[in-house]
RNA sequence: GCGAAAGUGGCGGAAUUGGCAGACGCGCCAGACUUAGGAUCUGGUCCCGCAAGGGGUGGGGGUUCGAGUCCCCCCUUUCGCACCA
């Protein structure tokens, strides 16, 4: 072995061996138990930064053991490889974007194999192609086949930086997700919508199976898909005899309603202003209150405001007509647009009530209590009903199941459940996408292109604007077109889907990427998933992580999956941050792998990514943490590649004159040694099975270094045999072998073996061996600590007693006082306690 | 406002089940080797105290023989949602 550890030379020998014999393939095999190990795969921006890193390097040390552990493991990589940088590098250079992403992607590539992850490369998956997204296509006809995809004119969210549409999950406090200084503007536009409301329920239901999902995650999906249970009551406009429903949660509150509240652009206002007094004066208030209401997206907490309509509303509960007016605070988009004010029982409508000078009415009043008088809140717990009519004296919760009862009964209204997610809206005005496969014909309307005439391939020469409308509209080659129906002239759709439709599904077309028959293999779907693991940012907590479910559920209706969650089990890592903020361009604090691969080696940066913190929490980069680690894997090189050479020596020693069987009694030394070996062992593998604090992996494992650099000169000493210094020796090795591939290989090349550690199987602990046989028992008085007592593991509790006494620390502190009572901890400790 | 997570040395962090607080690493101090050291090795390093001893896990209370860990109240930070009726 070299003396020196040189990784630049290690790391490419190894990671050329690893492909030549293409180490980290996996194919189905039926029988052998399977491990599907995904990363979130990567946008090709150019560089993979240090979160790649930190994200690969901990699904690498699970696929490498999972592999040890005679799995047939799948560990796949791809490109999300459409979307807008690429399209706005391109119009910034005039050149297509396919340039920019496939150079790109070459370059992440090599970095990726710099790094030298187990990824099975025959099976990348690249999205903009049109071997892939052909099924996205495909997908999008099979829901359109549905009824779950659909089109609608609506209000969206534009962004003017992006000059497109964003999905309700990608505006940010108002912002684009992408410019968050840029509030995003309304616009009127004909859209393609995916019917996830439709899974609503499914998605919420379905959250009891992903038991190995983070907590967090669930909450957050679950406070997205914002279910709640209410009830619609239908007042009437009395003026212009006309329904207008409301959506409640607190239908028992309903007899303090004073007024009722619209959203700006509620389309019974269009009506009440043309039977107005004065309808110019009204239209401008109304206006007056959208642009307020638009306006408070981007701020938070804006001021209430509101205008009365003039007309009134007819409670159907007590038949008392309220005032209807317009307010600023109330969403069209989420329940009928319009809401009963409860100023008693709803702080907001307290406070509007309040500015506006509206009577406030007080119908609920704590259990056990008297009505208060003057509210200086609004009292929004549930209580007992006051005024009410016949519901007096009824608890909440019996008010509003009588009540929506009665609502049915006699047809003003209903028990009825909202969700605050929409639909996904997936149409984007830009070109790096992909097609939408619908043509619109001016005999047929719209007709969706048929399945054998995909894919509707993206075109290449295109003239990137980066304005106004779809690039793809400048393309009089695409757009034209004939009607699959009735073989007329027709124009193809100018839109292009949203990348998240991509990255849907991606995670199937590994287990077959080839296929071009279907979009997935069943064979090799149903060998291969549930995708054991998935690691990746909690960053995609809502979007991809719901709409990746959502797709599943649409495959599992289709027919395609026979399951309905993809992912059995979750884990979101934490940022790498440093100085306090994410490692971003614009704050100047980026620290570039490839250049810490030049100067420490990829194992280095490995290491340290695992062992600066736990992996779900944020890790603060430290230019002198990462020496740290070098330094270890320097301490390990040297340590074993001496022993190394001793072993050696010994071993053709051996072979000459063979020594007589060895003596089954290890020396205290060997035991020591071994023990040590051991409860490393242990600690490793329990943890690799569940809890994943690779940090005290390593740390255990520089423990165990620190014991073995400690045995200076075993063989010559005699008192540690050669074969116990070498066993604990490949122990050291094979864990390194999660974390520090390369080394690891190399290393244990030097121990006299041939092949990729990858191929070795996992070694078991011994708990025999790593037991103790003697502690050092802490000895309290009164729960202080005095004195240790060493005793043999098999101690009765006489003697721990005894000792324990015996103790001159401890007779001092015992002196002269009456012992009440003595607690012996097995194993941990011994408590006297003393008046 | 609602929801979630977290708060431990100079720093990153450890303590998995209520049982020795501070493992491991960084930094720092001292020493060895050296022409030299940003290499390597050895020792030290929670705070007060010469010591005996005392104090100590954001703050306050509680349960317990014993609390970083459990319970109650409060403070701070981070993240998510945010006028969702």
């Amino acid at each position: 072995m070299d003396t020196n550890y040189d990784p630049q030379k290690i790391e490419v020998k190894w990671q050329e061996l690893w492909e030549k014999q293409n180490l980290f393939d996996a194919d189905v095999a039926p029988g052998r138990k399977k491990y599907y190990v995904l990363e979130m795969l990567p946008y090709p921006s150019g560089d993979i930064h240090m979160g790649h890193v930190r994200n690969y390097s901990i699904g690498d040390a699970l696929a490498r053991y999972m592999s040890m552990k005679g799995f047939n493991v799948l560990h796949p990589i791809g490109w999300d490889s459409f979307g807008l940088p690429a399209e706005n590098a391109a119009i910034k250079h005039q050149r297509p974007p396919a340039e920019f992403t496939f150079a790109y992607i070459d370059r992440m590539r090599q970095q990726l194999k710099r790094l030298g992850v187990s990824y099975d490369w025959r099976r990348e998956v690249t999205t903009c192609v049109p071997e892939y997204y052909r099924w996205n296509q495909w997908f999008f006809l099979k829901m359109y086949e549905r009824g779950l995809a659909y089109r609608k004119k609506s209000r969206v969210n534009w962004c003017p930086q992006c000059e497109t549409v964003l999905a309700n999950e990608q505006v940010v406090d108002g912002c684009c997700w992408r410019h968050e200084e840029t509030p995003v503007v309304e616009k009127e536009l004909e859209q393609w919508f995916l019917k996830i409301t439709d899974y609503a329920e499914r998605l919420l239901d379905d959250m009891k199976e992903l038991v190995r999902w983070p907590e967090r995650v669930l909450t957050m999906q679950q406070n997205w898909i914002g279910k709640s249970k209410g009830t619609e009551v239908d007042f009437k406009v009395v003026e212009l005899d006309l329904p207008l429903r409301v959506f409640t949660t607190r239908v028992d509150t309903i007899f303090g309603c004073t007024v009722v509240f619209v959203a700006a652009e509620h389309p019974l206002l269009e009506k009440m202003i043309a039977a107005s007094k004065n309808p110019q004066k009204l239209r401008s208030e109304v206006e007056r209150i959208k642009q307020s209401a638009i306006r408070q997206r981007a701020e938070v907490n804006l001021e209430k405001d509101g205008v009365a309509t003039g007309f009134t509303a007819r409670n159907p509960y007590n038949g008392e007509a309220v005032p209807v007016w317009v307010a600023n605070f109330v969403l069209t988009e989420y329940g009928t647009g319009a809401v009963m004010a409860v100023p008693a029982h709803d702080q907001r409508d307290f406070e509007f009530c309040t500015a506006f000078d509206l009577p406030i009415r007080n119908v609920i009043v704590p259990k056990g209590e008297e009505p208060q008088v003057k509210l200086e809140a609004a009292f929004t717990d549930y209580g007992k009903l006051v005024n009410s009519g016949p519901y007096t004296g009824l608890s909440s919760e019996r008010a509003i199941e009588r009540m929506t009862q009665d609502a049915e009964s006699d047809g003003f209204g209903k028990g009825t459940i909202q969700y605050r997610i929409k639909d996904w809206g997936i149409s984007r005005q830009r070109y790096w996408g992909t097609p939408i496969p619908m043509v619109y014909c001016n005999g047929c309307g719209v007709v969706p292109v048929p399945e054998k005439d995909l894919p509707v391939l993206l075109p290449a020469d295109i003239k990137l604007t980066g304005t106004g409308q779809s690039p793809l509209a400048g393309a009089p080659e695409f757009v034209r077109t004939t009607c699959p129906k009735c073989g007329g002239p027709a124009r193809r759709e100018t839109d292009t889907m949203d990348t998240f439709v991509d990255s849907s599904w991606y995670f199937y077309r590994y287990t077959d990427s080839k296929i071009d028959t279907a979009p997935i293999s069943k064979e090799a779907v149903d060998y291969w998933f549930p995708v054991d693991q998935y690691i990746g940012g909690i960053e995609h907590a809502i979007l991809h992580l719901i709409y990746m479910r959502f797709f599943t559920k649409v495959m599992e209706d289709i027919g395609l999956v026979s399951f309905s969650e993809p992912v059995a089990r979750l884990f979101t890592q934490g940022m790498v941050i440093k100085d306090g903020a994410k490692m971003s361009k614009s704050k100047g604090n980026v620290v570039d792998p490839t250049a810490m691969f030049e100067k420490y080696g990829a194992d280095t940066v490995r290491l340290y990514m695992l062992f600066a913190a736990p992996p779900e929490k944020d890790l603060d980069w430290s230019d002198t943490g990462i020496e740290g680690a070098w330094r270890f894997l320097n301490r390990v090189y040297r340590v074993i590649s001496k022993h190394a050479d001793n072993v050696r020596a010994v071993e053709s020693l051996l072979r000459k004159a063979p020594r007589p069987a060895a003596s089954p009694e290890y020396t205290p030394e060997e035991r020591q040694l071994l023990r040590k070996a051991h409860q490393v062992l242990r600690h490793v593998t329990d943890d690799m099975e569940e809890r994943w604090h690779f940090n005290t992996d390593i740390a255990l494992t520089m423990e165990l270094l620190n014991e073995l650099a400690e045995m200076e000169s075993p063989i010559s000493e005699g008192t540690i045999r050669s074969e116990i210094v070498k066993e604990t020796l490949e122990v050291l090795v094979l864990i390194l072998a999660l974390f520090t591939p390369h080394i690891a290989d190399e290393l244990w090349e030097g121990l006299g073996h041939s092949g990729a550690t990858l191929r070795v199987a996992w070694p078991a602990y011994d708990a025999a061996l790593a037991a103790e046989e003697e502690l050092e028992l802490p000895v309290q008085v009164n729960g202080k600590l005095r004195a240790r007592i060493r005793v043999t593991i098999d101690v009765t509790e006489e003697e721990i007693r005894r000792l324990a006494q015996a103790d001159e620390k401890v007779a001092q502190h015992l002196n002269g006082r009456q012992i009440v009572k003595i607690i012996i901890v097995p194993q941990k400790l011994i408590n006297i306690v003393v008046k």
